[in-house]
DNA sequence: GCCGTCATGTGACCGCAGTCACAGAATACC
DNA sequence: GGTATTCTGTGACTGCGGTCACATGACGGC
């Protein structure tokens, strides 16, 4: 058994009087003896950051609902490249392909921080898609938004070079912040450069590089404890003009 | 209105004598009465050779089952330059991610042979989800496979080199037609360089070096109507050899 | 058959970015 | 505070593979 996360009781859950599913999005249409009826199907782990929670190649099949903390959806070469698929807050799920159609884990699972996760059976979790069709459809949606995140990220490796697609990235996450109305972007807390890198496929050097040739240009600046996009236009300009050529 | 494709009658199609959904998979569960319901759902097009199904920036929101013939799923750039994400044969699908989600089309598809394709409209797609359970499940199921694709080409795109790509497509080929006890596969017909090139992102010249190395080795032949792998596990070897590195 | 079109083969060139190496900065940990 | 570790910056080198150019080959149409 390679999961060695501590087992947590229900009872430690009610006594911080939370729905603990209550905070998973996919749940969110569900009323509270709903909750209740899921809830008896999960049994509850926390994993230490760094820690796996799903190895790519266990035959595990179960559905993970992260309940609290954050966790990263990788793929490793046998040498050890690391390529990162996803990021997920609490409030979304895991471990639903190998679920549904029985075929080994597609990636690894591993936690960015403490994380709290509830952990459901396959079977529990197909009958729960037939019982209540509105989380079918749900899990329909994020498989939608799944594929759309991977044909795009197909379309980057075939099409961009690699110090444009850290400039795709960067437009990504300023985006997913917001600019305000000065084209300005604040990314907090910093960006890791090798994380950077393993989201889009190239080396933490290049990134390295990107970014002090984007802070020379005056596109970007590095402050006390964020990265700050000063022109976004700008830089969307910058992957607009490459992806036409 | 940009797709043109002349309407065919559903007469025309009974005088086939022909239950033309019968032969999609998704519906293969339902029977007959079914089958008729769900026919007086669709329109019935039929289009040529190489001609466009969807745009991937048209508003459409339709799902396509393909009665007949074989499409081509596809990605441009602004370049003209052309990513290949998947063959449908007939019996499949597409057009769902659009149907189910409301976003715009995530890719173009188009005929890559004269092609008869069932045409649904997305309320009526999602009514079906609902009312048939089984066929949700088989959506699902379909999801799954697609995005399993779409990570085990990021993975080769991002950790192997273009030729080794070329080396993982040919194994996949031989592996789809099966190899005999010799050790071969025989890859019929002889598929475009070009073709190749595009699935694995990278160019039509290097497609033919690869090959021709290959060639050089024995561990190819290129015959009169179909290539021959003359050593798949050697093909293999040379895949899971550089994976490794 | 002949010709137009599409597919293939191969050489030359060269730029992007991966790799290695190492220095310096920042942060975490007790 | 000091030390360990993790992160960042940058130069030098090099090879993969994309691009261009052009020749040859295959094949379908009529």
């Amino acid at each position: 058994m390679k999961l060695q996360a501590g087992q947590v009781s229900g009872e430690l859950l009610s006594d911080q009087g939370v729905n603990p599913l209550g905070r998973v999005t996919l749940f969110e249409d569900i009323d509270a003896a709903g909750h209740a009826a899921i809830e008896k199907l999960c049994a509850f782990n926390r994993y230490a950051a760094g820690e796996q929670i799903i190895d790519r190649d266990s035959d595990s099949r179960d559905v993970f609902f992260v309940v609290e903390g954050r966790v990263r959806v990788v793929l490793y070469s046998l040498s050890g490249r690391e390529v990162t698929l996803d990021d997920l807050e609490a409030g979304n799920y895991f471990g639903q392909l190998a679920a549904l159609d029985g075929h080994p884990r597609s990636a690894s699972v591993m936690a960015l921080e403490s994380t709290l996760v509830a952990t459901m059976r396959p079977a529990h979790f197909t009958a729960m898609l037939t019982e209540h069709p509105t989380i079918a459809m749900k899990v329909m949606l994020e498989f939608t938004r799944i594929i759309r995140a991977s044909t795009d990220r197909i379309m980057d490796l075939s099409t961009l070079g690699a110090n444009n697609r850290v400039h795709a990235e960067l437009l990504r996450q300023a985006r997913m912040v917001g600019a305000d109305r000065n084209n300005t972007a604040r990314i907090t807390p910093i960006p890791v450069h090798s994380d950077i890198a393993s989201r889009v496929s190239t080396t933490r050097e290049t990134v390295a590089r990107v970014l002090n040739d984007l802070a020379r240009k005056k596109i970007v600046e590095r402050q006390k404890n964020a990265l700050v996009i000063l022109d976004v236009q700008r830089l969307e300009d910058m992957v607009e003009e490459v992806r036409g050529e």
